[in-house]
RNA sequence: GCGCCCGUAGCUCAGUUGGAUAGAGCAACUGACUUCUAAUCAGUAGGCCGCGGGUUCAAAUCCUGCCGGGCGUACCA
């Protein structure tokens, strides 16, 4: 909403150059787009424009005078929108917006309540995001957990601004890794039942959970599986750890509050034979060469430094065949744009990905890749745990939640877990400091907005405890805010659906996270500024009534969007 | 070697299409509860925005060269 007041006053300013143009205070010139400038402090202003600056060259004029010239050009009586110009600094020119625009703000608020923020600037059109996608060999880590919570709110922002986005899990039931698995398993099964000078294969799985697994399948069938022989045994073990570690993959991400919409399995397209049909395009087209015993891409056609390997000696497909035919299919599913958030380990992944799909004919924009950056945890002793499956060393989503369940409200885990991951950009790296998060508990920022909420939802319990009845508003009642931290709010709020537009479309979701912290700031210095409920002045209380329902509805969406809750009390 | 990411306050990090005096949180210090929830607020202190060049009226932001850190660079997935 204020990106519509912006080019209203875009349209406003356009006039006062025309005019200033025409009286002769300004030499002719050619205006570009006319620039905004973020208002950082109230005394700049509600909008502001340095085009008095970039005209400055042209018009072979000190920016001072130009900005002088617009601004005594503003039709100020013809809008209702401007309340004051004002030339500052070098040669800003700074608009103060009218009550009547307060007014709007928050009758827009209220009128769209939930929906508030919401758009249709995607045009229903279908986008699928990938995320998580961990391959069924074990839990999920906090690595997977920031990419779920990212994920997660990443598809409710493209939802809000009018796609039609969904959420897809990529499921590797196929291939070396599960093979590995399978072996992992068969090897922990013969250690428990008695058999010694065993070893993780190479490229297999060191957890402690395997050995639980393996216990598991004793506990229910003894040294039963001994009976048979290796390959068949391991192979058993395989889709046994599959079903059950995706289980609890599934069980992991429900507690987490991510739901997705639909499971891909690996397997399936691989029984369906969709790799063979990406080789006999590959092949057709020219793309395949035979050296050494395997098949080769030429990845060097679009200009990576070396080909890769599509079907080994062995004659299996290597991952980048099924993968690549796993986009096909997201394509003919028909989704418009496929994002796929991808954990740091698959960053040399990302080039290939899009030369393959580039080689598909899917089209150059189609597939966005996105490298969701390693997370680190910071322990209680404030040591550094790295992440790494086939170490075995890992720190679970499950016991993150766990711990910060303990530490804080059972019902809150979730939510600091999920805010502790939209906090940062996806491109940096996140140190997870879970010394803070935990014995800090009261001081963390998520209460900090959760708690801005409650205090909403509170006045409100106050005003009913206390008989009073909110009446319509009128334009004439936003007279009655002018203090400067109301002012601030309204501002703010009414940026609400910038911001949202924004992090979907950058893909950026902790922009909200920044967001909605800053609400909460600016209302918490409100509230302990003002007060709302003042039996003696009813105009005022009744504004400022309008005012906190704004806020809480904000705050409320914002969250929701970003998959955290909105307590009614803290 | 090549590729990607990062370098901003003691620590962890924001910083929009380049804009006015670079911002938060944590840690430190000083104050504010007879009040609609003090899980809060107000204030103090803390900065060659890694370094050097360039573009621009204007650079934390764009370009370039260094330095430092992380990750990736398989006939694994």
């Amino acid at each position: 909403m204020i990106s519509e007041v912006r080019n209203q006053i875009k349209g406003i300013l356009q006039d006062a150059i025309n005019a200033a143009i025409q009286s002769g205070d300004l030499p002719h010139v050619n205006t570009p787009d006319i620039p905004f400038s973020p208002t950082k402090a109230p005394e700049h202003g509600d909008i502001a424009s340095p085009i008095a600056l970039s005209l400055a060259k042209t018009a072979k004029t000190s920016p001072r005078k130009i900005a002088d010239a617009i601004a005594s050009h503003v039709q100020l009586e013809e809008s209702f929108l401007i309340r004051k110009v004002e030339v500052a600094g070098p040669g800003f020119i700074n608009i103060y917006l009218s009550k009547l625009w307060v007014y709007n703000v928050l009758k827009t608020i209220k009128e769209a309540g939930a929906n508030f923020g919401h758009s249709n600037h995607g045009e229903g059109i279908r986008v699928q995001v990938e995320f998580v996608s961990a391959n069924p060999t074990g839990p999920i880590n906090i690595v997977s957990g920031r990419a779920a919570a990212v994920g997660d709110a990443l598809v409710n922002l493209l939802n809000a601004v009018g796609y039609e986005a969904i959420r897809e899990y990529y499921v590797n039931d196929a291939g070396g890794q599960v093979e590995n698995l399978g072996a992992s398993i068969d090897v922990r099964y013969r250690e428990l039942l008695g058999q010694g000078g065993l070893e993780i294969p190479d490229g297999g799985y060191h957890g402690t959970y395997l050995v639980n697994l393996a216990q598991s399948i004793i506990d229910e069938s003894g040294a039963e599986y001994l009976q048979i022989d290796d390959t068949e045994r391991i192979a058993v073990f395989r889709d046994l750890g599959i079903e059950r570690l995706l289980a609890v993959q599934k069980a992991t991400l429900e507690r987490f509050g991510v739901h997705f919409d639909i499971w891909s399995s690996e397997k399936a397209l691989r029984e369906n034979g969709k790799p063979g049909e990406i080789i006999k395009v590959f092949r057709e087209r020219g793309y395949l060469y035979e050296a050494d015993g395997a098949t080769w891409f030429r990845m060097t056609d679009f200009g990576d430094s070396k080909d890769c390997v599509v079907i080994k000696s062995d004659g299996e497909y290597t991952y980048f065949v099924p993968d690549a035919a796993y986009h096909r299919d997201k394509f003919e599913r028909g989704f418009v744009k496929a994002i796929d958030l991808l954990g740091p380990d698959h960053q040399g992944h990302v080039e290939h990905l899009k030369h393959f799909v580039e080689a598909l004919g899917l089209g150059d924009d189609w597939l966005e890749v996105w490298i969701i950056q390693q997370v680190n945890l910071i322990d209680a002793e404030g040591n550094r745990i790295e992440m790494s499956k086939r170490s075995g060393q890992f720190y679970t989503l499950d016991s993150l939640i766990d711990e910060l369940a303990e530490a804080v409200d059972d019902r809150f885990a979730v939510d600091v877990a999920r805010y502790f991951f939209l906090m940062r950009s996806n491109t940096s790296h996140l140190d997870f400091d879970l010394h803070l998060a935990v014995t800090q508990a009261n001081e963390n920022p998520v209460f900090y907005v959760q708690y801005a909420h409650a205090r909403c939802c509170s006045i409100f319990r106050e005003m009913e405890n206390q008989g009073i009845a909110q009446t319509e508003m009128d334009e004439g009642i936003a007279e009655h805010i002018d203090d400067p931290e109301s002012l601030r709010l309204i501002r703010h709020l009414a940026e609400y659906p910038e911001v949202v537009l924004n992090s979907a479309e950058k893909r950026e979701p902790h922009r909200l996270t920044h967001y909605v912290f800053e609400l909460a700031g600016l209302f918490h210095g409100f509230y302990n500024e003002h007060r709302v409920l003042d039996p003696s002045n009813s105009h005022l209380t009744q504004v400022r009534l309008m005012l906190v329902g704004a806020v809480q509805t904000v705050l409320r969406n914002g969250l929701t969007l970003l998959g955290i809750s909105a307590p009614k009390s803290m």
